[in-house]
RNA sequence: GGCGGGAUUCCCGAGCGGUCAAAGGGAUCAGACUGUAAAUCUGACGCGAAAGCUUCGGUGGUUCGAAUCCACCUCCCGCCA
């Protein structure tokens, strides 16, 4: 083991990565020999998203610290859906839309960690193996016997459900952790795991499992909890105007990414650096330091998005999101290349191309509707109302919007055809004749 | 099964016959200030370039006029069984 159980969670209490720990000092002695940690991951669309990076980055940290990491997949709790913390009862998918995305999130997960590392490579399960063939008789009585009503309803992250005007939760949604209380007894026989990790709202149902792994196998068994990601602002992290960051790089592209983490707060940054980088938490202090007693924009967000970009989406995707960013971001965009403004398209700026017909018929706030650039007319309208529409670095105004055909005309275009739209200071766009 | 309560624009939530495209807050977008931050201020915020068009769970009805009244339907919630 490269370090004792102690150092471990001491590292991961000063990147402020423990919310809940399950037997903290029984904890740290059981991880100075070599574990298996179980982190689950439901599928509820078919990408991860930011929110699930945390804990898996955790799986890996565990994993270099020489611990066997089993990512779970919902297969079977994705069709139930995790009441916790949840306001309200959620539609169920269909059993085949969960399987496509179980398959898709076990390919993501697997990026992250090491599956031929020796002794201690990682597991992927899909916790429908254990639970398809399960009666529904067994799982009452093998299952459902060793889970206490009362002290379900009890939980913190069911009250809200039960306790709340207007809302309600199903049989069905309240039976979600026992499932997940049956993952982590069934992998704890299977694998001898013997460790959960998930972000804090799972602490009920991690709980949940330790007590039916000690009924059941009579193993003990820990849990640790992340906490829940929160900006200084109070707004939701991980939302973009687009929605949500998807781990994906066709739901997200790696420009966007990029730029997301660029975006960044001052006031999160820091914290943001020890969640989502394996820099060293002496680096992050130097990074934190040197920012402070310099003058103007911090060097931070930039590191932070480097770091994270690479960590997902590899160092190609991070050379195209540079490319992309150097190019909008600095100098004049007008001097950029032929093959420059072929490369913006690969790299995946969001571009289209324009018909002459629907320039004639269009105004642009149709034009940029169907490019997908606003998702609604309103959006430029308001813009160009304010001049901060830019076809080729010139302004456009309100009296503009009717006059697509001439704005886009081949004489106007850059290299007879390419034109770089920018909507507010952002927010770009290529179109191509 | 019985009895009550509810469904409003992305979210929360007012409205209870005309003055309602619908208060207020949040989120979001644009502008100023900046550092492609934060905070603050300004504007926008159903769709539409506009004329105008379509909304308040659904379907019918009353009325000159309905998100608001009536009937039925669907869904949700609570209490009791």
């Amino acid at each position: 083991m490269k370090h004792t159980g102690q150092q471990l969670i001491q590292q991961l209490q000063s990147r402020d990565l423990v919310a809940q720990i399950s037997g903290d000092q029984e904890l740290q002695a059981h991880l100075d020999q070599p574990r298996s940690v179980y982190c689950g991951f439901d599928p509820t669309a078919d990408s991860l998203h930011l929110g699930h990076l945390v804990p898996l980055l955790v799986l890996k940290r565990l994993q270099q610290a020489g611990h066997t990491p089993i990512a779970l997949v919902g297969g079977a709790t994705g069709l139930i859906g995790d009441p916790s913390f949840k306001a309200d009862e959620r539609k169920l998918n269909s059993p085949e839309v969960i399987a496509g995305w179980v398959d898709k999130i076990k390919a993501q997960v697997s990026q992250f960690i090491d599956f031929d590392c020796g002794d201690n490579s990682a597991i992927v399960a899909n916790n429908l193996d254990w639970t398809a063939e399960l009666s529904a008789l067994d799982f009452l009585r093998d299952v459902g016997k060793h889970f206490s009503v009362n002290s379900m309803i009890a939980k913190e992250s069911v009250k809200q459900r039960i306790d709340r005007e207007g809302s309600g939760i199903s049989f069905t949604e309240f039976s979600y952790s026992l499932l997940q209380g049956l993952d982590f007894a069934e992998l704890n026989k299977q694998y001898n795991c013997t460790l959960q990790v998930g972000g804090s709202d799972q602490w009920g149902n991690i709980v949940g499992g330790i007590d039916l792994a000690r009924r059941r196998n009579q193993a003990q068994c820990f849990g640790l909890t992340v906490p829940l990601i929160t900006k200084s602002d109070g707004t939701k992290f991980g939302k973009t105007e687009a929605g949500a960051v998807w781990l994906d790089p066709q739901k997200t592209s790696p420009y966007s990414f990029y730029q997301f983490w660029l975006n960044v707060a001052d006031a999160d940054v820091y914290k943001f650096l020890k969640y989502f980088t394996f820099l060293s938490i002496e680096e992050i202090d130097q990074i934190e330091a040197d920012d402070a007693s310099a003058q103007g924009r911090p060097q931070a967000q930039g590191i932070l998005a480097r770091e994270a970009t690479a960590l997902v989406h590899g160092q190609s995707g991070l050379d195209a999101a540079l490319r992309i960013t150097n190019a909008l971001f600095s100098g004049e965009s007008n001097d950029l290349s032929e093959q420059d403004f072929q490369q913006l398209h690969q790299d995946g700026l969001p571009s289209s191309s324009l018909s002459g017909e629907d320039l004639a018929q269009k105004p642009l706030t149709q034009l940029f509707v169907d490019a997908g650039m606003v998702k609604a007319g309103r959006e430029v309208k308001d813009a160009l109302g304010r001049n901060s529409v830019f076809i080729n670095g010139i302004s456009k105004g309100s009296g503009d919007n009717m006059s697509g055909e001439q704005l886009f005309s081949a004489d106007n275009a850059l290299y007879g055809r390419f034109f770089l739209v920018r909507l507010g200071k952002k927010k770009y766009h290529l179109f191509e004749l």
